[in-house]
DNA sequence: CTGAAAGCGCTTACAG
DNA sequence: CTGAAAGCGCTTACAG
């Protein structure tokens, strides 16, 4: 708001200028902090500034000097537990480092749909963050031009990860061996494991945890079962395990779909963890509050969503190349779901 | 990519317009869909596009002509059910019209702290989508500057909301009424209330439909009981509640802290709903399958997402003026967490 | 320490 | 139907 009450026009640097009586390439080092200007000049344009409430037009910075404080997050889904987080994370820093954050959803896992959604976000100037979590997320990541600074949000990356590009992972491989190791030691003779989507053709770094784990026990191998991300897909899946008298514990992909397993085990008659024992994974807000509570892996995804901004402010503004690292180790959390097997198996 | 291999700057109108030997107004012409340019002429030139690459660079569209096809949505919280589902809504509506989606989050409903988030978010350009469900929110709304295009998601309003801004909701007030008729139709003398936070200084539009069904019946009214968001708060709710020998019924300001509350009864010995009716709000995806299930009333938060998108994208493309508007009827879904209350009662 | 010029990639009148 | 000019609000060298 300036003095005479007109609000109409933002306030640009050249009314500053005039306000404050100096060129407005003055204010634009003023602006920048820029060493070399008068303190008296300074405290004259700064003065101008408030009285003016200017604000400097991110769209003409952009513009002239090719960077833009902005980052998009690309991702196929924005309201499960683990993307939500991820995209809470790297907003909290972003907006400490005053970087707009924007965001675009992979509707579909399609090629061209995929490319699209990566141009749209390119338009958006800045960088990128790509959660890979799913073939769409993996697909966008592979699309992004070699020249846009990006960082990959992924998987246990199975061989540390070479190429240029810069990833941060927890280690859910690493996680899911710790879950299933718990279950064993409980002296069940193996573990069953209903999936979410893997983010490739290959089997996902939960997978690959649990199977190193069982064969590691000497424990038979079971097929996984296909899960998908929600509870639905889990309760589909939960209703086959049950009929099998032989299944003792699950391991569910996450803790969506082990909620979807409990209801299923409830409906047949199963009892958790009298019958069967369950543990799912990412420990999301209603985990603990289950009846019964959920044993879970806990996985710190805003600090994964903190990490990725931090890498991508590195590369954007040209400090030191951070190599992609593991940010943290998940931590089991053993809850009412999981117990010893019954006597009678 | 262009023809030589170059990937360095992305290709201008100019480019574009030398390859198709043209000026490059006539390139501005055509990527703006003006009438009049010969049909050889565009057929050149779009040809030239497609070789070069070329992409409108949206910063300089946003400086040169003062609009910017971008949204930016303000809210509290990312990873609640229903804010990151008005989020998913908003974001589907903007893909499809091709506008950029930011977003802002109100970590504090502190006055400075919340002005300078709507500063952040003006800075932006283009409009704002302000999620007014909480004092952060409401506090947002109300500092959002006149000239500036805003669409609130707001609560029912008590009464018809007047001044000049186009507001959407679902009718919640309708909604908390519904159930709470429900719970009382199965024989309940009274319905308790855990309530999420109000979003000004009075009561929320929940507790207002609540309040007014046992009104119309003559029950007694409880003072409701402040819960928080999240499961937690339900619980601790739900352990006071569950001391007192004549609550039957309990209603949830939304789902999570129904789950908090479900595992509070539990803990204490209540069956649900054999000794306590619990319902919840919101049909969050969890809801169905918990043990027991979840009776609570649908939102359409999606659906409220892409209407407030729709709301906005009028205002900036000033077409007609649209009035603000309900945008779905909430719809109540009864499950196994509520029946009729003990006989002994 | 400060000012005048050129330019970022577009659009918007203004000519012809 | 098409081209030349001015300008959006800044920054980046270039002068002095």
């Amino acid at each position: 708001m300036n003095v005479t009450g007109h609000t109409r026009r933002p306030a640009s640097i050249r009314d500053v200028a005039s306000a404050a009586g100096v060129s407005y390439q003055t204010v634009s080092r003023v602006i920048n902090g820029h060493p070399s200007v008068k303190h008296s000049t300074r405290e004259r344009v700064l003065a101008a500034i408030d009285e003016l409430g200017f604000r400097r037009n991110a769209t003409a910075l952009a513009l002239a000097s090719g960077r833009s404080r902005a980052v998009t997050v690309l991702t196929a889904n924005t309201t499960h537990y683990g993307y939500a987080s991820i995209l809470q994370g790297v907003e909290e820093a972003a907006r400490a480092a005053s970087y707009a954050v924007g965001i675009g959803v992979l509707e579909s896992a399609e090629e061209a749909a995929v490319a699209a959604e990566v141009r749209r976000a390119a338009d958006a100037g800045g960088g990128l963050i790509v959660i890979a979590y799913d073939p769409a997320g993996v697909g966008a990541l592979a699309a992004v031009p070699a020249e846009l600074p990006v960082v990959g949000v992924v998987e246990t990356p199975a061989a540390p990860p070479g190429g240029d590009r810069p990833w941060v992972w927890t280690d859910d491989r690493e996680a899911a061996h710790a879950v299933t190791r718990h279950l064993l030691s409980l002296g069940h003779e193996t573990v069953h494991y209903v999936a979410i989507p893997s983010s490739t053709r290959r089997t996902s770094a939960r997978t690959t945890g649990w199977r190193q784990a069982l064969r590691e026990a000497g424990a038979p191998e079971p097929r996984p079962l296909q899960g998908n991300w929600g509870p639905a897909g889990g309760h589909r899946a939960g209703r086959k395990l049950a009929q099998d008298p032989s299944v003792t514990a699950i391991l569910c992909g996450n803790d969506d779909l082990a909620l979807g397993v409990l209801r299923a085990l409830h409906e047949n008659g199963r009892s958790v963890p009298g019958d069967v024992s369950v543990a799912g994974f990412d420990d999301a807000p209603h985990s603990a509050y289950l009846t019964p509570s959920l044993t879970t892996a806990r996985l710190d995804f805003t600090g994964l969503g903190r990490a990725a901004f931090a890498l991508l402010h590195g590369v954007l503004e040209q400090s030191a190349p951070i190599a992609p690292h593991r940010v943290s180790v998940p931590e089991l959390v053993v809850r009412e779901s999981s117990g010893p097997p019954p006597a009678h198996v």
